[in-house]
DNA sequence: GCCAACGTTGGC
DNA sequence: GCCAACGTTGGC
């Protein structure tokens, strides 16, 4: 089972979008990173586990947990022109960008913000708060989820 | 709203 | 294959 972190601005999707939705699943699509993209592609499975990270906003941080309940598949917005991640390289024959779907599966007691993550000795070296820093899928050691989870009981 | 960081694009 | 221009992300 991996472990990530799932980034997403809370005023287009976040936590409660996610656990609003019909038995708390969503699809987690839209991705147009190669490096986020072969994550998903290669290493994402169903029964792995993520944080779900609010960005773009005060504070960002971690505010809940969710799973993997599907493989990766081909991202179905690529395929639509009248969607706003439209890819028209991106075919059903060929296709260049995948998704997952993710449940709901808690809200944190207490978000741990990003600031906190910066200054836990424990998560140095963590990619999610090297500067600049810009994929929207990070991985996470089972060590560095323990540490976050710890920080998240306040 | 600003801007640093970084990915992508396209001319050459 | 280099690199400048441009677009986007995302913290602040």
């Amino acid at each position: 089972m991996n472990r990530w972190v799932m980034k997403s601005e809370p005023d287009v999707f976040g936590i409660d979008d996610l656990a609003a939705a019909p038995q708390g699943t969503d699809r987690w699509d839209g991705v147009r990173n190669y490096q986020v993209r072969n994550m998903i592609r290669d290493h994402m499975r169903p029964g792995d586990a993520a944080f779900f990270y609010h960005s773009n906003t005060r504070p960002p941080g971690v505010v809940g947990v969710m799973e993997v309940v599907s493989g990766p598949y081909p991202d179905p917005t690529a395929f639509d022109p009248d969607d706003l991640h439209y890819d028209p390289k991106s075919t059903p024959e060929a296709p260049r960008w995948y998704c997952v779907d993710v449940r709901f599966r808690e809200r944190l007691p207490r978000q741990v913000t990003l600031q906190e993550l910066r200054e836990c000795p424990d998560l140095e070296g963590f990619p999610l708060i090297r500067r600049g820093n810009r994929l929207s899928i990070v991985p996470v050691t089972e060590a560095q989820w323990a540490v976050i989870r710890r920080l998240a009981e306040g």
